[in-house]
DNA sequence: ATGCATGAGTC
DNA sequence: ACTCATGCATA
């Protein structure tokens, strides 16, 4: 049945080996090191509450052709079910479902691609009044945490519960100021890891080297990054203040290292091809679809699982948060992604998401549910492994 | 910089 | 079992 042409040597969607630069531990090396950089006092456990909050949801000018709502189901082949517009969410619901996005972007002068966020109609953030949506992203901050731009020196300083300022919904940062902070904190945070003693705080919460990166790249969810701001915020102001951001008791976060970690699979290039092939065919395989292509992979269908997880994740990361004309056209849970017309949404280090040709795949039949016919032509980087 | 993994929260 | 946030490990 399933004949993933036993190693396809393409990747439909170009990609990419990461094999990315090299990164500059300074001091860290050993495994143990984490790459812990940001100390934060502690992360609101509210802040997660939203997490039912769908980002990037499209804008209002983009019909609802379907909200990236939940598909709940496995591919279904036959039928796509037309998706309702998602449910108004407990917490950040409306607000979400409202899109959030603001009008035109500005455009962003970033170091990411494309202008991440849509646009600057500032306190367009509907933060829901009664709830708070992104506890820590609606601290206020008087407008502060906007202004962080200005790395000249200390910038406002984002200290949390302060004054609910102006209205309710202020607060949210807007994607301007994002992309802003966001550089300013790439600037800080190049300075800071310079300096040896600095780069943890004090019985806080730190951010890993993953997430400060992705929070850079603007590749986390606008919400999330919300949520992150006033504590990357906070962090960089100490770190402008503060001489010696403490003794960092070397502590090193005593690395839940002693965790047992699964030993991370390192998946083949050609395996990559094919599950890529799968995952356009169908972005979320049942679990007997997902035990099936295991099986002719050879791989554990959890390692299967997880990859399509992830695969979808990094969808809406790469796909969402950079091409805004992709609102609502994102891929189609039930088929595969790439709408007509959708813009090739590249990362900073050119990773093109879209495939080469504007594939589009139709409804399949059951009997071919994952035949992956890639294409020829299709590049994959396949570097190493 | 990013792939794979983990865990909380949710459906 | 999925999404989302996050991090370890690696290219």
């Amino acid at each position: 049945m399933f004949s993933p042409d036993g190693g396809l040597p393409a990747a439909p969607f170009g990609l990419l080996p990461d094999g990315g630069p090299p990164f500059p531990r300074g001091g860290y090396d050993g495994a143990a090191a984490q790459q812990l950089f940001f100390p934060f006092a502690s992360e609101p456990d509210g802040a997660r509450d939203a997490a039912t909050a769908r980002a990037w949801l499209p804008p209002p000018a983009v019909p609802p052709a379907k909200a990236e709502a939940r598909p709940a189901r496995p591919c279904r082949q036959g039928s796509p079910e037309p998706r309702a517009a998602p449910p108004a969410t407990p917490c950040c619901g409306p607000a979400w479902a409202a899109p959030p996005w603001p009008g035109p972007a500005p455009p962003a002068a970033t170091a990411v691609p494309g202008p991440p966020f849509p646009g600057p109609a500032a306190a367009a953030f509907p933060a829901a009044p009664g709830h708070a949506l992104c506890p820590a992203a609606l601290q206020p901050s008087s407008g502060g945490l906007a202004n962080l731009g200005s790395s000249g020196s200390s910038s406002g300083a984002a200290s949390e519960g302060g004054h609910s300022s102006d209205s309710g919904d202020e607060d949210a940062p807007t994607s301007e100021e994002l992309e802003q902070f966001a550089k300013d904190l790439k600037h800080k945070r190049i300075i800071t890891m310079l300096e040896p003693n600095r780069d943890e705080a004090p019985g806080g919460k730190m951010f890993s080297q993953t997430t400060i990166c992705r929070f850079e790249a603007l590749q986390l969810s606008f919400k999330n990054m919300c949520k992150l701001k006033p504590l990357l915020q906070r962090w960089l102001n100490e770190a402008e203040n503060t001489d010696n951001m403490q003794e960092m008791c070397n502590a090193e976060q005593v690395l839940a290292q002693a965790r047992k970690r699964k030993r991370r699979t390192s998946i083949e290039t050609n395996v990559k091809g094919t599950l890529e092939s799968f995952f356009r065919k169908c972005v979320k395989p049942s679990p007997q679809e997902i035990s099936q292509i295991a099986e002719d992979l050879n791989l554990d269908k959890d390692v299967v699982r997880v990859w399509f997880c992830n695969r979808r994740q990094k969808g809406k990361r790469l796909l969402l948060p950079f091409g805004n004309e992709s609102e609502g056209v994102m891929y189609d849970m039930n088929q595969s992604l790439v709408p007509p017309g959708l813009p090739i949404p590249v990362t900073s280090q050119g990773y093109s998401l879209a495939p080469s040709p504007p594939v589009y795949m139709p409804p399949f039949h059951k009997a071919e549910m994952f035949p992956p016919p890639l294409q020829p032509g299709i590049s994959m980087n396949n570097s190493s492994h």
